[in-house]
Parts: C-alpha cells; structure tokens; sequence
DNA sequence: ACATCCCGCCATCTC
DNA sequence: GAGATGGCGGGATGT
C-alpha cells in the first residue's frame, strides 16, 4: 500500500481514455449484463465520479444504458452502429432537414433500437421535469458527446479541430471561460472515443493544428475485438500506432499530488509500470492462473482503495479470459464482426 | 507559453 | 436528509 503511496504520477495513466480501455475490456463481454457503479469503480481502481464520465459517453453512442440508481447495462458494440444511424439522421434534419437514404438491413437494426427506450437525446424522455433540468441536460455530457460525432456524421470535412467543434457546438458569441469549459469536456469526449478508435488525433496538414478524424464503424470492429483481451501477436496487430490506450490497467495506483508533483518524471515512462500488466495480459504463456471472478455487485468498494482487487480483477482479465476468447472466439469475431459492421461501414466510415 | 485534461468541489437531483 | 449524479473550472502535467 504505501509502498504505491510515493510512486510517481503519471498523467497519461490516469486519462479517460485509459480508464474506458479499462472499462471496456472489463465489461465488453457476453455475460454481462448490469454493471454497477461501485463495482466499476473498485475494479477499475478510480473514483466514482470518473465512471459517471465513463458511463454518460459510453451511453451517448450506445454502448451502455442507464437502468437505475448506480445501474447500467451494457448493450455492446451491436448496439452502436444503429445509434450511429440515428444521430446521422437526427445530425442532418437539424443540419439540413434532410433525412439520409436508408438501406433496409440498417432499417432492421434501426427498428431493433427503436423498439427499446434508448435513450437517444433528452427530448425522448417522456417526461421534462423542468426547464431548469431541460437546460442542465442541454450541457451535459452525454449530449455533448452525441453532438460530437454528429459533427462527423453530418460533415463533408474529414478533419476536424476541437476548436471548429467548439464553435460549431456552441452559440457563437459566448464568453471566453464558457468556450473553455466547454473545450475541456470536448477533450475529455475525443480522448474516449479516441481510445475507442472511433476517431483519430492528428493534425491540419497545413496548419499543424491538432484534429480529429473519422475513423468509422469498421474500426470499432476492430477496436472491440481488441477490448476482449487479446494475447500480443493479435494486440500488436490491431493496436494503432498513436496511442497505446487499452493496453493498460493503471487507474489503481497514484494520484495527482495538488502540489507534490513529482519533478523526476520528464516523459510518460512509456510502457512503465503498465508495461508488466500490458506484458502480462498480452503473455499466453502466464494466462491460467485462476477462475474469473464473479461479477460482484454487491461489494461496496470504496473507491481509491482498492488496488489489489483491481490487479487481481485484471489478471484474471487478462489471464484466464485472455486464453479462452482467444482460443475459441477470437478468430471467429473478427470475421463475425467485420460482416456485421461491413453493411455501416460505408455509411459511417470514411475511406 | 500554450495545449491538454485530471481532479474533486459542490449544486442539484433522486430516493 | 442522505446519497447519487454530474457540471464545472482550478491548476497540474505535457509538448
């Protein structure tokens, strides 16, 4: 315990898009169906308030929907694709009051979401409290995070800046601290959804400002079958070039001292102390150790506090499940899901 | 110096 | 009233 109390801090470790890695190769998996808040919190090693992030982005796409007090569900890559349709739909009538052609097997997936409540925009919940929620739900998160990728949806530029997002997502004419604010929400969403290969970080050719691009569907094929823990042959392969996100189980260990920084740390020891789990998860060789745990929702983990039930959570991730996804289902998915994702690919991902 | 974004305070909502 | 939720912005870290 103390031991962890004077590592050093690292901020990469601790990024959102490293905990939604994490949460998604906890959660993305067949037999789960509630997670729980707490639960979340105590494996993954972070805070509450960081799952709330979680959980509002992941539910703007549609990976996980709100069932209750501290409940989610997770609904799963499947679940994306026909979101995606709808925030398109949804982006291009505010655009343009145009509604995009639409092919009938994305009608079927587009008919399986309508069934259920998805929760697609604030406007959908039946009942409006009150204004005063109206406008609190208007700045939230989750639908900032929708507004985003119906900014690639709707958009003929294959690029886009966090600063043409800011604008293009606000009423112009808005003080320079709320434009702040908002730039840090949106640096928050394109971390996850970066981390998720949705989009990509890179740069304005001409201008070197940094953007995002598209990246579409059919990487988020890819990015799920990465998030089932794959051994490191098929990591390596399928993991991008920029970003090593969802390699690595680090939101355990320290935390940003308000004033203690640590001087000694000039760059992300890249692969540091992630690298042993990163190694770990990705060795077959050290993958049979023990049984999956089960999902227990009932423990209340206090948050922070729990560093060894997040290293023994993840080994057995990594371990266990590791072999058995790889061994028997791997293979299959890749080929599985690409099929799936091939009829939305040409909708939604460029190039 | 500027870009990035973690962290946790605290207002607000829900039970 | 207590606990859950999540907007918000200070300020630390990275480039």
């Amino acid at each position: 315990m103390e031991s962890l109390g004077r590592q050093s801090y690292s901020r990469k470790e601790k990024s959102l898009g490293v905990l939604v890695s994490n949460f998604l190769r906890l959660y993305n998996r067949d037999d789960v169906d509630l997670i729980g808040l707490d639960d979340a919190a105590g494996k993954l090693g972070v805070e509450r308030r960081r799952i709330y992030d979680v959980v509002n982005i992941l539910e703007s796409i549609g990976l996980v929907a709100r069932r209750g007090k501290n409940q989610y569900s997770w609904r799963g890559f499947g679940q994306v694709p026909p979101v995606l349709s709808l925030l398109k739909e949804e982006g291009m009538r505010e655009k343009f009051g145009i509604i995009p052609c639409v092919t009938n097997s994305e009608m079927v997936l587009y008919d399986q979401v309508r069934e259920e409540p998805l929760k697609l925009s604030p406007d959908d919940q039946e009942n409006s409290p009150s204004p005063k929620l109206d406008s609190k739900k208007e700045k939230s998160l989750w639908v900032l995070a929708q507004n985003f990728v119906k900014l690639f949806l709707c958009s003929d530029d294959d690029l886009i800046t966090l600063d043409g997002a800011t604008k293009a997502l606000l009423n112009v004419s808005q003080d320079p601290m709320n434009m702040r604010t908002k730039v840090r929400r949106l640096y928050d969403i394109a971390n996850v959804f970066s981390s998720m290969n949705l989009i990509e970080k890179t740069h304005i050719p001409e201008t070197k400002k940094p953007a995002y691009r598209w990246l579409g569907a059919k990487a988020i094929a890819i990015a799920e079958a990465r998030f089932l823990a794959a051994p490191a042959s098929l990591c390596d392969r399928i993991e991008p070039r920029k970003r090593a996100f969802g390699t690595e189980i680090t939101n355990f260990t320290t935390k940003r001292a308000k004033t203690d920084c640590s001087k000694d740390r000039k760059h992300y020891e890249s692969q540091n102390t992630c690298s042993v789990i990163k190694q770990e998860q990705c060795d077959s060789k050290t993958a049979v150790k023990r049984p999956l745990p089960p999902a227990d929702t009932s423990k209340k983990t206090n948050a922070g506090k729990s560093n060894n039930q997040s290293i023994d959570v993840l080994e057995n991730l990594s371990s266990a499940h590791t072999l058995q996804y790889c061994n028997h289902e791997l293979t299959g998915l890749l080929g599985h899901y690409t099929e799936t994702w091939r009829t939305w690919h040409a909708e939604f991902g460029r190039k």
